[in-house]
DNA sequence: TATCAAGTGGGAAAAAGTGGGAAATTTTAA
DNA sequence: TTAAAATTTCCCACTTTTTCCCACTTGATA
């Protein structure tokens, strides 16, 4: 399982190493996306799997038909890429996937269960300040909607 | 799969390279038609001989009237073309596919699953501008209709 | 203090993208 | 029908970006 939180260095070649407790668990080649939110998605390949078979949708209609289906999936596809870690753990991040959520100089990399995120390390930490004051509230929220 | 975004440029003969990483799923020949949403969708020519299976199939359940679907089938066969990948990777874009979707200087080519964009870059980023904006709703509401 | 693992930085080689000239082909006009 | 003009195709060369490899730094451990 992927859990916890390490700050690390984005180079000017756009490397960042991926925390060494990720790198077994996540493989040789993983798909990094833009996520919901102001961070990235990291899945592996056989997450990556399930998601997008889960988007590109249903049975045998073709997906394009469809006007939030072709919105949703060039979003999700035409913004992902697939990259591999290289020999010393580092991977590269596509300058319009670094453009989306304002990274520079440090990242947050975070592992939430199955998937490690990628944010720039103030908005994490904001965000996590905000989190902390509701934390109580949200779990009480999700607890009612599906028994926590 | 096709995934991700790349911007190039197209020159006076109407040449664009397409991203190395698309090649090879790509084939040498591909069908570029005019495509839904102010772009262009390039296809394998396998993926083109389902979707004009599809298209075509009166049998299928495209909830489209049949005059309506006359119609639209003109618009994705009358206008494609078959263009075949040069020897260094570039594909020549025909005027009036060119035109139809404004394009000059600058193409985002973008990788969505099982078909390639073509957009003018300016109308592509702010297209994906607006569709930042609604991507939680859109997940949620794709997420309802088939449980994401 | 020596050693090892993890993270960071940078140079050199390779690959990808861009531009343009010349040959081949097609079109146009006499 | 032929020659000139225009367009298309093929090839080469330059520039930029990416990839690969090596080395240094830091901090934890024995």
């Amino acid at each position: 399982m992927l859990i916890g939180e390490y700050i690390h260095t984005i180079d000017e070649k756009n490397r960042v190493s991926m925390p060494a407790k990720f790198r077994k668990e996540l493989g040789k080649k993983i798909i990094i996306t833009p996520g919901l939110d102001s961070c990235l998605f990291i899945f592996t390949i056989k997450e990556w799997e399930k998601v997008s078979k889960k988007l590109s949708d249903s049975e045998n209609d073709l997906s394009f038909l469809k006007a939030d289906q072709r919105s949703f999936n060039r979003y999700m596809f035409g913004r992902a890429a697939e990259v591999e870690i290289d020999s010393i753990g580092r991977i590269l991040i596509p300058d319009f996937l670094k453009d989306r959520i304002g990274l520079k100089d440090k990242a947050a990399i975070i592992g939430v269960e199955d998937r490690v995120e990628v944010w720039n390390d103030k908005v994490w930490s904001q965000n996590q300040e905000a989190v902390e004051k509701q934390a109580g509230e949200l779990a009480e929220k999700l607890g009612n909607s599906h028994s926590l």
